[in-house]
DNA sequence: TGTGACTAGGTCTTTACGTCA
DNA sequence: GATGACGTAAAGACCTAGTCA
C-alpha cells in the first residue's frame, strides 16, 4: 500500500521548491511487499534468464546513492550467456578467490526446492551427482551435513575455516564495490543465478555477494527513510504555515462581519464561488453581472487577462486585497483606496 | 563513520507423509 | 488394494532488523 502525498498544485508538484515529486510512503506490510517483489524479480529472472527489467512500481522518489557514471559495463547473464560471461573485472587482489570446487559447491547447494535451477547449478549438480555416485552415494544425512558445511550462506561460520577466527572482515576493492553498485542499480535483489554470476565475476563467495546486497538494501532503506522524514517535516511546516494564515483570515472575516452587520440586511444576494476559476459571482436580484475577481485595480472584468489575476489562490487572495473593488453596493467604513 | 559479517526471527515454497473418500 | 485430493509438518532459502567489530 502506498500513499501518494503531494503538496503544491494539483499536479503533485512541490510548489515551493519546484521539485516534481510524489512521495511514496510504504505503509503497512512493506516488508512483505518487498519480499514478494524480490521473489517476483527472482521469478522474472527465471523466466527471462536473468534479464529482468527494473520494477515499474518503484516509488517515484528515488534516492540516488549510486555512482553517477557507469564505471563498468555489466549485464545480467541470460541463459545462453551465463556460461560465457564477459569478465570485465578480474584480478582483484583482495579476498580469497573461491576455488573451482567451492564455486561448484556453492552453485549446486544454493539451489533450494524453491529456488531457480540455473544452468550453472544444473551443470554443477550433475558433476556433484557424478562425484556422489563414484563415492558410493550420499545419504540424506550426509547431504545435509555437506550442505551445511559447504554453502557459506548456511554455514554461518564459513569464515572460520579460513583463518580460524570468526568474523574476519574483508574489505572489498573499489572495483568490486563499483561493480556491485552497478548491479544493485539494476536489481536490488538477486536470484541465485545472478548471485553466482556476480560472485564469479568478482572473485567473491556467493555468500559475500548476498550479504553485500542485504546490507545495501538495508542502508538504502535507512537513507530513504531519512529523506522521507526530512521531506515530511517540510510538508508539516508548510501546512502549519498555511493553517496559521487561514486562521488569521478567518478571524479577519469574522471581525468584518461583526463590524458591518448592515450587510446582513441587504436584499437577498448570494455570493458563490465559481468552482473552476474561484471567482466570486453574485446572483443579486438586480444585477446579472459577474462580480469577477477583485483585482487591485478594482476591475470587475469578467474576462481576466492572465492566469494570475484569473485565479486567486483562495479567499485570502480576494480579501487581502484593497477594498476598492469591494463587491457590495456600499463599501465598508474604510477609506476608498485611490 | 562506513561497512562487511553475523544472529534472530519471520515468510514462503517444496517435499514427504498421513488421512480419507 | 489402488488412487487422487487434501491437510500438515519439516526443511531449506531468503528476507529484514538489529548488532558487532
Amino acid at each position: 500500500m502506498e500513499l501518494g502525498l503531494s503538496l503544491g498544485d494539483s499536479q503533485g508538484r512541490l510548489a515551493d521548491a519546484g521539485r516534481e515529486l510524489v512521495l511514496g510512503l510504504g505503509v503497512g506490510s512493506g516488508k512483505r511487499e518487498e519480499q514478494i517483489r524480490g521473489r517476483e524479480i527472482e521469478a522474472e529472472g527465471r523466466n527471462s534468464g536473468g534479464d529482468a527489467a527494473p520494477r515499474s512500481g518503484d516509488p517515484p522518489v528515488h534516492l540516488s546513492l549510486l555512482p553517477t557514471s557507469s564505471l563498468l559495463n555489466f549485464s545480467w547473464p541470460s541463459d545462453n550467456q551465463n556460461r560465457n560471461l564477459e569478465v570485465s573485472v578480474r584480478g582483484f587482489d583482495v579476498n580469497r578467490a573461491p576455488s573451482a570446487e567451492e564455486m561448484e559447491e556453492d552453485a549446486a547447494l544454493s539451489s533450494s526446492p524453491n529456488s531457480a535451477v540455473s544452468s550453472f547449478q544444473m551443470d554443477f549438480s550433475a558433476r556433484r551427482g557424478a562425484a556422489a555416485t563414484t563415492s558410493g552415494g550420499t545419504s540424506a544425512g550426509n547431504a545435509e551435513a555437506e550442505r551445511k558445511g559447504a554453502d557459506g550462506s548456511h554455514s554461518r561460520a564459513s569464515d572460520e575455516d579460513e583463518s580460524g577466527s570468526a568474523r574476519k572482515k574483508l574489505r572489498l576493492s573499489k572495483e568490486q564495490s563499483a561493480f556491485l553498485e552497478e548491479s544493485f542499480k539494476e536489481h536490488n535483489t538477486l536470484n541465485p543465478k545472478q548471485k553466482l554470476a556476480l560472485a564469479k565475476q568478482l572473485n567473491l563467495r556467493p555468500r559475500q555477494v548476498e550479504v553485500w546486497f542485504q546490507n545495501r538494501r538495508a542502508r538504502t532503506k535507512l537513507k530513504q527513510t531519512e529523506v522521507d522524514c526530512e521531506y515530511l517535516k517540510r510538508c508539516c511546516e508548510t501546512l502549519t504555515e498555511e493553517n496559521r494564515r487561514l486562521q488569521k483570515e478567518l478571524a479577519e472575516l469574522r471581525a468584518l462581519k461583526t463590524a458591518h452587520p448592515f450587510y446582513m440586511h441587504l436584499p437577498a444576494t448570494t455570493l458563490s464561488m465559481c468552482p473552476s476559476c474561484e471567482r466570486v459571482a453574485s446572483t443579486a436580484t438586480s444585477s446579472s453581472s459577474v462580480v469577477g475577481a477583485v483585482s487591485n485595480t478594482g476591475s470587475t472584468s469578467a474576462a481576466p487577462t492572465s492566469a494570475s489575476d484569473h485565479r486567486p489562490n483562495s479567499f485570502a487572495a480576494l480579501f487581502n486585497r484593497p477594498r476598492s473593488g469591494y463587491p457590495f453596493a456600499v463599501p465598508p467604513q474604510q477609506p476608498p483606496s485611490s
